[in-house]
Formats: C-alpha cells, structure tokens, sequence
DNA sequence: CGGGTAGTTGAGAGCATTCAAGCTTTGTGG
DNA sequence: CCACAAAGCTTGAATGCTCTCAACTACCCG
C-alpha cells in the first residue's frame, strides 16, 4: 500500500473493548464464521485485519514492484489493475467489486506484479499475508478459503484468454458483472459502469471504439440500454446465449 | 483422474522400506526438503504421493466436470488443458511440462474445470489435495509452496489475456518455453513441439494458419529453424523484444 | 463560458481469418 | 514393399472483423 497515512482504521469500525465484527463484505468472515471456530481465533483473524481508504478515484492503492505484505478486501468502491508496455499501452486485469479480494497474484513474487488504482471511492480491508498465511495454519477453514480465492482467481484470468468475438466478450462482461453485483445484493439488472469505455476496451481487447459500436448495437437490438455509466440489462436470455461460449470455461 | 486402473504406483518407485524418495520432478520436494522439516513429515509428505501413468498420446487424465480430488505434477510429458465450447471450437488453456502442476484451478469448485489430456507418454505424481492441504497445516513451507504455484498459475493465465499481435504471442510462447525447458535441464535453444500446430493456435488464439505463417516468417528473417515439431531458436535476443511486452505481465 | 475529458460515429486500412488446394509424413493393409 | 488413406502442415487468395485516424458531440467542472 503505497500510502501509509492511509493505514488508519476508519473510524467507528475499529475495535471497541471486547467486542468484534467482521466486515460484512470481507471475504474471509463467512468462511471462517461458518467454521465454528472458538472466539479467540475469531479475535485472532479480526485483529489481522486494518481497514484503510477511503482512496479517491485515480488514486494508486498499489504499484508494479512494490514489495507486497498484504491481500485486500474491497470493502466499497472499484479497483482496476493494469500493466503499461514498452508502448505504453495500458493492459487492464481485472475490475474488483466489493467481497472481492486483490494482490493474489503478488504472492508467487513477493512483489505486486500490476498497478492496482481506485476507480470511484474506495475502502479496503488490508490483511498482512505472513500473518493470515500463519493464521490459516490453525484454522484449516480459512485455508481452504484462501486455496478457494487463488483458484478462482485462475479461472477468472481464463475467461479471456479464448479466442472470442466483441460481441461474446461484451455479453460475457456484462453478465459477469451483473452476477458479481447481484451476489453482493444489488440489482442485476441495472447498475453504474464505474468505469471508462477505454478501461472495458482495454480488459477486452477491444479499441474504446469498438466498446461504443458494441453498446450501440446491443441497444438497438434489444439487448441492453445505455446511458453514459448507467446500464440496464433488457434481454439477459440473449446476452446469456452471447456469453456461452465465454462463461463456460469458468 | 479418470482410468483407475492406472492408479498403481509405478514399478521400481514404489516405497522400498524404510527409505523413501522425493521424485526429482515433483513441485513440492525442493521447497520442503530446504524447509530442515524432520524425516516424519517428509514421509507423511511421501506417502501422499502416488505415481501414476503412463499415459499415452491423447490419453484422457482427466475431463471436465470430473470431480476433483487430486493435483498432480508432471513427471515426464507434456500435458494440454483444454475445453471445448458450444460450437465444437476447442479452447488450449495451457501446456504442462515436467515440474509443472495441474489441476489448481480445479480447488475452488471441486470438479476439474477443462480436459487433460497426454500429448506424449506421461507420467504423473498424484497428490490427494485433502491431504496435501492438512499436511499443510502442520508444515507452513508446504502451504508457501501451495500458494506460490496458485498465484503463478494466476499470472500465467493473464499471459494471454493482454491485447498482442500474432508475433508478439508467438515470441512470447517459445520464449517461454525455452525458460521453462531450461528450468528442467532441457537444452534451451533446441527442443520439440510435442503439440501440433493446431494446438499452438488454440492456445495463442490464432488460426493454425496463421501459426505456419508466422513460423515461416520467422525462419526467413533467420529468428528460428523449424521443422515439423523440431525448433531451434537462433536469435533469442530478437525473439525476447518481441516477447517483452507479453512477458513483462509476468 | 471555455477547456478538457469522455464518448460517439464514419471512412479507410490492416491484420488475421476463412476457404481452398496441394504437400508431406505416418500408418495401415493388401 | 507399395498403395492408399488420414492427419498434419503449408501456401495462396479473398473476405471480414476490428483497428486507426479523424471529426464531432456531450458532459463536467472550474
């Protein structure tokens, strides 16, 4: 985390006395909660975490080579990560919605291998991995939840590697996001794009160009209706037929 | 893993007594014997592991939708990941060489997510993941090494998500290849193609045409000599700034 | 109101695909 | 041992999807 002023619990969430809460968004309470364990591990796992933000958008929450210490939660907000080339051409990884956990990839390397910058507001919870890595060893259930992101996580960075057309890539993206938001309890049929068209253009493979002429398309068939970062979802059965081929590697 | 007959320890590997052996191909031994970890765990470590195989060329090791049970490393071989979609194309996920591990993608839902399968004679050190993970538990360099090889793998996926030209992903694919040959022994500058080019293009999302021609453009610009699976790389430092956009996502 | 960023739309170009044909190697059976 | 088939590979020509370039519009914010 590049900016340690930051690092400073957000008010009213911090411990209180004896008491603890799991952030409801954080990916590890179900887990763990479910798992029965007795209060101090709880108390254990609970002190591990820090909740850190708010980043503002365009604000760095981490960067390409920085030494990593710590996964993150989003709590709130959107995050992107991103590589530069030689080119530099801007190549997008990935987009993180609240529950969804960032800086797996940096472990193999002890270094964040991608940029990872706030989209919108953003509030994070930071867990120092030495310290959950060590956790995990007592509470088996968090280490299955942590073997269950990193594999996820594998099959996520899948999904675009196929060789798929504009339109099966879009539909795909949209549906994705649609699930992700609707698991989180908003809808899943109308939801802000918190990014630009040249971010979607940029995870897709796709000139922002071709983003627009897709929208447009998808609009004037039915499918969808778009308004700058607002979208609804009109015909979910067609952009699911569309997406198939994409979501079945998943 | 699909055929149980093959689930016999291969002969001459097999426990002999009280001595037992870390297969030299086999992700986990280097890290957990540099770990100083006493005889009893590495033999818990041992017991785990079962050597299966061979598999013959286009042997299934396992398919989709199996359920999963076990990672398994490559001991001699090469394996393809794969799936297929809606319309019969057929999507390469990946190669597998020796050293190499499959199956982590699998963790997160329980079932394999895409097709194995033998492109030569291969053979393969199984690995029970309930047991491995609870092992784990009581050995924290075994549960780094786990981490490590599942965000690799997240990493490597992303290999082929970025937005390159046909050269740029061939350059990058033999590069690779060449490291990871390397990393095994293997002459880094000469080695064969144990996949077609067919299979090549499945995974670079090309056309298998567009594979010869990129191969034959190379060779008359005097990168490579190829013939039929046999390649030698003769200017690697060319190959390597063609690559270095792919590559540097790494 | 003006500047800047984001987004849209059109026209032309280019890279990769598709279609098609021919070649090479391998394996099988007469 | 040869013929033949099948699969893998190569090469050429034409099509097409997506990109690039360019101009224009809409919106946001000072």
């Amino acid at each position: 985390m590049s900016d340690a002023s930051r690092r400073r619990p957000v008010p009213g969430i911090a411990d209180d006395g004896d008491e603890f809460h799991f952030c409801s968004t954080c990916a590890f309470s179900a887990a763990c909660l479910e798992s029965g364990y007795d209060k101090s591990l709880l108390r254990d796992l609970h002190v591990l975490v820090e909740h850190i933000g708010p980043f503002h958008e365009g604000e760095h929450i981490f960067r390409e080579g920085d030494p990593f210490t710590a996964i993150a939660a989003v709590r709130s907000g959107t995050v992107k990560t991103y590589v530069t080339d030689h080119e530099g051409r801007e190549h997008v990884q990935g987009f993180f919605l609240p529950g969804e956990v960032i800086g797996l990839n940096a472990i193999s390397q002890a270094r964040y291998p991608s940029n990872a910058i706030a989209l919108d507001s953003v509030v994070l919870c930071r867990f120092s991995f030495p310290n959950i890595a060590a956790l995990a060893t007592r509470m088996p259930g968090l280490q299955q939840q942590l073997f269950k992101l990193l594999s996820l996580d594998i099959g996520k960075a899948a999904l675009l590697s196929g060789n798929f057309s504009a339109d099966e890539r879009m539909a795909a993206f949209l549906i994705t996001l649609s699930r992700r938001y609707s698991a989180r309890g908003f809808s899943p049929n109308r939801f802000l794009l918190t990014m630009t068209r040249t971010d979607i253009a940029n995870y897709l493979r796709l000139a922002s160009e071709t983003v627009s002429r897709v929208f447009r398309r998808f609009q004037d068939e039915g499918m969808i209706h778009v308004e700058r970062r607002e979208i609804e979802l009109k015909d979910r059965k067609q952009l699911e037929t569309l997406a198939e081929n994409v979501l079945r590697s998943i």
